[in-house]
Parts: C-alpha cells; structure tokens; sequence
DNA sequence: TCGGGTTAGTTTAACGATAAACCGAAGGGC
DNA sequence: GCCCTTCGGTTTATCGTTAAACTAACCCGA
C-alpha cells in the first residue's frame, strides 16, 4: 500500500488555525470564506505544500477528472492514425473541461465486457467508445449512469458520432466510374462492425446500380490488409480497369505498401481507394 | 456529484449473510475463506451484479492500478510516432502488469509543473516521464515515493532509459564520410531538452574530426522543422555533396516531404538524415 | 486436560476529502 | 425590542473499501 507523502488537510487547517473544511472551501468554491482567512488558509498550504489527494477527492465527490477511451475490438492501437485522430480530438476536448484521458488495457483472461465494466466503476467521469455494441452491453452502460458517447459505430440508446457510409459508397462508386474503372474487388473488415457492414453494403449497392464489376468481395483479419495480398496481386495482373476498394484507410495504406513491393503500380496498374480521410503523420509527404 | 449506481459491498454481505470484511477478501485474496462461504458471496456478487468501486478502493489501498505518462513539452502528442512507439510499449507493459494508462491534459494557466503534481497526488501508481527536469523538479518527483522512469531525457536521480547520442553522433558522421558528403547543416531542436543538446554536441565533434565542413546549426520551434525549409532549400541549392543533419527522425520526416515540395531530390540534390528509427504507421512504403 | 496452533471469520478504525446541516454574530427593518 | 437575513465559518456524517487487530471454534499432541 502507498502512503500519502505530503500533508492532509488537516494539518493544513491546524496551521492556519481554521477547520478542514474551511481549508476545502478556500481551495476550490470561494464563497463563505473572507479574503483574510482565505490567505491564511493558503499560505498555509503553500508552506506545507498541500495538494489535495485525488483518491479522497474522488470517493467523497464522485469525480475523477479523467474520461476514459474504450477500443472494443482488442485495444486501442495508437499506431493506426485513425486512432490518433480520435485520441488527438480527445485530448483538445479535455483541455478544455480540464480533465484527463485514460486509455484501458487489455487484461489476459477478461472479456471486452469487462474491461469495459472495470473501466466505468468509479475510475473515469464519462466515456468515449469505439465498438460494435449489444442491446445488452448498451443497456449496462446506460444503467452506469455515466456519460457515454459512441464514435464511428452506433451504439443503441447512446448519443453515436457516425459517418454516412451510404452516402461514402455512392460517391466512391461515381468516383470510380469517372475514372472510368470498370470492374472492382471490396476488401472488407474482419470485424463485427456495423459501420463496416453499413459501408460495404452501401458501396456494393451503388456500384451495381452504377454496372461495376463485382470481382471479389473479401474481408481482411488484420488491421494493414496484408493476408490479402497474394490473391489482390493476382487479380490485378488479370483484369484491367480493376480497382481495389478498401473499407477503411488503414487497409487502403498497408496495401499501397505491399503493392508497391510487389511492383504493382498504383493507380497504373491497379486502382486503389480507401475510407476515412486518415491523415498519416507525414501525409505531405505521401 | 456522480452517485455510485450499482450494489455496495454492504448490500453483497449482507445478501450473503457475511461482515463487508470477507466480501473482500472472498473477491481478492482468497485466503481466509471457506469454499463454500466463497461461492455464497460470488453468488450474492453475481445477482446484484456488484463491482467494487475503484475510488473508494484507490482511497484505501492507496493504488488506482492506473500508470501516467507526462510529457514535459506541452503535451502527449500521439500524432507523432516519437509518441506513439513510446506509448504502444508502454501499453504493452501496462498489459503484463494490469494497469491502465493516464495521458495528463494541458490545463490553461497551468505550468508544466503544476500539472505534473497534479498528476502524481494520487491518481496513478507509478509515472513515466519525458522532459528536461532540473534538480527542483527531480528532488519533488523523489519526495513523491511515486516510482518514476524517465525516457529519452535524463531525469537527476531518476533512472533512465537513455539514447546513446554521442556513439549516434559518431556513427553518423562516419556514415556521411561513407556516403562522400563532404559538408553539413545541423537542424536541432527548439527545445531545452538535454539528450537534444547532447546530441548535437556529439555529431559536431564527431564531424568535426570527420572533417565535415559545417555550414551552418540552426535549431527549429517547430515538430516537423518546417520553418527552415527556405533557409535549407537556399543552401541546398548552393552547396554540393550537402547533408541536411536532424536531431530526430520528425524533423527529417517533415523536411522530407517539404524538399521534395520544392523540387529537390532526396539523396540526389541533397542528403537528409534523422535520428530516432521512429517507425511511421505505412513504414513498408517508403 | 491443557496449551498452542490453525481456520474462518468479525469488529473497529481508518484512508482524506466534502455535502449538508447547523450556528453565532452582526446588521437592518418596523 | 423582536424577528429575519446574511456572512463566515464549524460540526457531523458519510463516500465504499480495506488494514490490522481480535475472536470463537476446532484440532492435536503430550
């Protein structure tokens, strides 16, 4: 167990001579208390170097001053920008209500539930959650009573920042056809996003009303696509005017990789598109 | 004030007909108690669906199973990879160890130090820092008891996970002479950091003895080193077998992209080294 | 049969802060 | 003089959990 090493309030109530919970109310409301005991109070707590200790101040108030980021689908992987993109907004958001941000690990042996469940039992003050969520994990969260707030996937009954995956299909399927590609293969998620399935849906829609080509449709189990590529590789020496077409950036960015290495040129000898509008840390760059 | 809304250790004793004190031990230690007494107080746990409230526990155990990572120039930037493989490693270790990860905020009107003491009272269990601390800063860190590490930066008093900058200084120059560069312009960081300095004393010693010709050390205010890009353009284009020498990989990225903006060819016009072996989230493609 | 040790719990007292209720003195209107 | 309000605090009772000390029952060998 570790102790406290600095001075409680007590002390500092004792040296200025007042009691603990007029040191509590010098420190933070500032009403009720007289600029002259005031200053007495904190120079006292200057001299013994105060701070109030944020377990207590948690218990008795109810509030940590941190927010929590929850990943459902494994953690949250800070490596890929679209994560960065949420974690970078996260913490403009924070500055401004003064708060901190916690990010959740992933524990051997517990369920994606209770990582969740742990992380909303009195660590944090509101939440931010990136999942494919349940009726039943919904209503927990909402039964916590804790301020929820869902990104890039809905979740039911809690305020969701969405993206219209409809309308991204149907202007990537014109797209594509301006750019006069006639045939196309749809590299999905490997995960149980609805968002993923929205987006796939609406895209498959649009480019058969505008006569694509549907070559393949897969889904990748890895975040950079990569177990796809032989067989992307061998379909795009075999068609012409064949576009790949990836359900997020992350997928879009890592065959770009592979393609290149396998000396597939994009967009010469094979068109290739993503979702998101991810910036890379040195997209000037790219 | 944020009420606790599910069942209290009480509720979960006396459900089971047990003291609060071997609800406790039964969730935790396991010593103590019956078999059979334990399963009843699992039972009881599992149907009021209680989970112990993490402020209270951190008040009484003094631990919050939570690590913070500060960063002593402004703030956490996870869109730099710098940050990024500092933080996926430090996930990683929160993993093995069952412990979440706290990015502190930038508070208006805070100083530097003030949000580190804010950090350290109470919120976490142990504190990964990166900054440039003098012995005021560093003898407050030690008082704290708080187990601290500091990464890239040396911290007085604190261990340290430290670059080797001048071997790094060495082996680039030895590298430049390889390559047959023949002068060089140092671009350093716009930041009191000690391992930054000690760094670019170790190159310009080094190259000296290299018999590099120095044009110019100039220092940028800027993460990607932008604002130097016309000064290292002019010089570019005046200067044969010229390397452009950066005290860390983002300022190397970010120059990257901007030379090749302006025309110049990267290692045709101009050589272009970092410092770091950050990865970048598509590094296969470049 | 007695003392010592183990087992399986319980009781008590915090941890350090704050919400809510209370209280004395000063001021003021009628 | 009496009642009411405001100011500037204090007192009390927790918040929910766990450390430490205690206890009752039982076992066991001498």
């Amino acid at each position: 167990m570790r102790k406290r090493t600095g001075a409680t309030i007590k002390e500092v109530a004792e040296r200025a001579g007042v009691s603990a919970m007029t040191v509590s109310l010098s420190l933070r409301d500032g009403s009720r208390i007289s600029d002259d005991t005031r200053r007495r109070v904190l120079d006292a707590a200057r001299a013994l170097e105060y701070r109030p200790d944020a377990r207590a101040r948690a218990l008795r108030s109810g509030t940590t001053n941190i927010l929590g980021l929850y990943a459902g689908y494994g953690y949250v992987n800070v490596r890929t920008p679209f994560f960065t993109e949420i974690i970078s907004g996260l913490q403009e958001g924070c500055e401004r209500f003064q708060k901190d941000l916690l990010l959740h690990g992933i524990f051997h042996g517990q369920t994606p539930e209770s990582i969740l469940m742990e992380l909303i039992d009195g660590r944090i003050d509101g939440l931010v959650v990136h999942m494919a969520a349940g009726e039943a994990l919904a209503s927990r969260l909402a039964a916590s009573r804790l301020p929820v707030v869902a990104v890039a996937d809905p979740v039911p009954g809690i305020p969701s920042i969405l993206v219209d995956d409809a309308a991204g299909g149907r202007m990537l399927a014109a797209h594509l056809r301006e750019k006069r590609y006639e045939r196309f293969v749809y590299v999905g998620a490997g995960l149980p996003a609805i968002s993923a399935a929205r987006r796939r849906e609406g895209f498959l829609d649009a480019a058969q009303r505008a006569g694509l080509e549907r070559l393949a449709v897969l889904s990748s189990d890895v975040p950079w696509a990569t177990d796809l590529v032989p067989a992307l590789v061998s379909l795009a020496r075999q068609s012409a005017r064949l576009a790949v077409v990836c359900w997020n950036d992350d997928a879009a960015y890592g065959l770009l990789g592979a393609f290149r290495r396998e000396g597939l040129r994009v967009p010469e000898d094979v068109g290739l598109v993503g979702f998101d509008g991810c910036p890379t840390p040195y997209e000037e760059f790219w």
